[in-house]
DNA sequence: CCTTGACCTTCCAGTGAGTGGAACCTTTAT
DNA sequence: ATAAAGGTTCCACTCACTGGAAGGTCAAGG
């Protein structure tokens, strides 16, 4: 199977198969004329990839859950340990965004938004100490 | 002032400051010694940028609103806008972690995290099409 | 006068996770 | 024979810094 069939099976563009072949994650075969062969492993890999992605996972914690997804004697501690980071990490990122969204959201709410320059968004921004 | 004086004063790390003047959000003059010397101006422009970038503003965005905060006879429509348009980013972005974090939560909540290798973290990442 | 240490300078490289494009090769269909 | 559609590699760019190397400047102490 060439890299356009692998990419329509897992839902990637052929750019990121490429780039994930790059750095290790997929080690598809080669045919003779250089083209990639993909095997149903390797689609079923960067399924696999493409879903944690989704999920927010970095390239490392894929790496990392990709190995324990291979290791049968892998300890499911080990699984949720990683899932579990990366939560905490996402709910951190959603308080932080949060704050970001009612401060802004008091800001334009409090900006008449018309064609006079008072504005309590530069103010508040420029304000002095 | 020099440098330091000036991060001190604006919250901003000296090495963000010399970027920020790389890529012209902030002018300050030269002494004969090739030290930088900011003006009360300068550090008050950089301590508006600190809060906008706390704000989740991209540069561009920073680089606009000062122009408008620069800009007596600026419509206070125009920032608005701006404000308005990141704000929609913000809450796209928070209702897109979100969504990860129903399904992550749910998948660490599922699995047992012990010594055991049947994870459903895994299941769910690698199920068949 | 010399040295030490704390500043300051510029410039280069790297981050994460791709994406865009150029230049070129191979296959398939007409 | 050629054109279209696929494949390949490689380089540069994104964003907003950050780290570090190599070197210049300045004030204080001996």
């Amino acid at each position: 199977m060439n890299i356009k069939e692998a990419a329509k099976l897992s839902g990637l563009p052929a750019k990121t198969i490429r780039y994930y072949e790059d750095i290790g994650l997929v080690k598809p075969l080669r045919d003779n004329n250089g083209y990639r062969a993909f095997r149903e492993t390797d689609t079923h890999k960067l399924t696999f990839l493409g879903r944690a992605r989704a999920l927010g996972f970095t390239i490392e914690d894929c790496r990392n859950l990709l190995a324990l997804w291979e290791d049968r004697s892998r300890a499911s501690a080990d699984v949720r340990a990683i899932a579990q980071d990366h939560l905490n990490e996402i709910e951190s990122k959603i308080a932080d965004l949060q704050d970001m969204q009612r401060t802004l959201s008091e800001l334009v709410e409090s900006c008449a938004g018309d064609d006079r320059p008072d504005c309590p968004i530069l103010q508040k921004l420029g304000q002095e100490a």
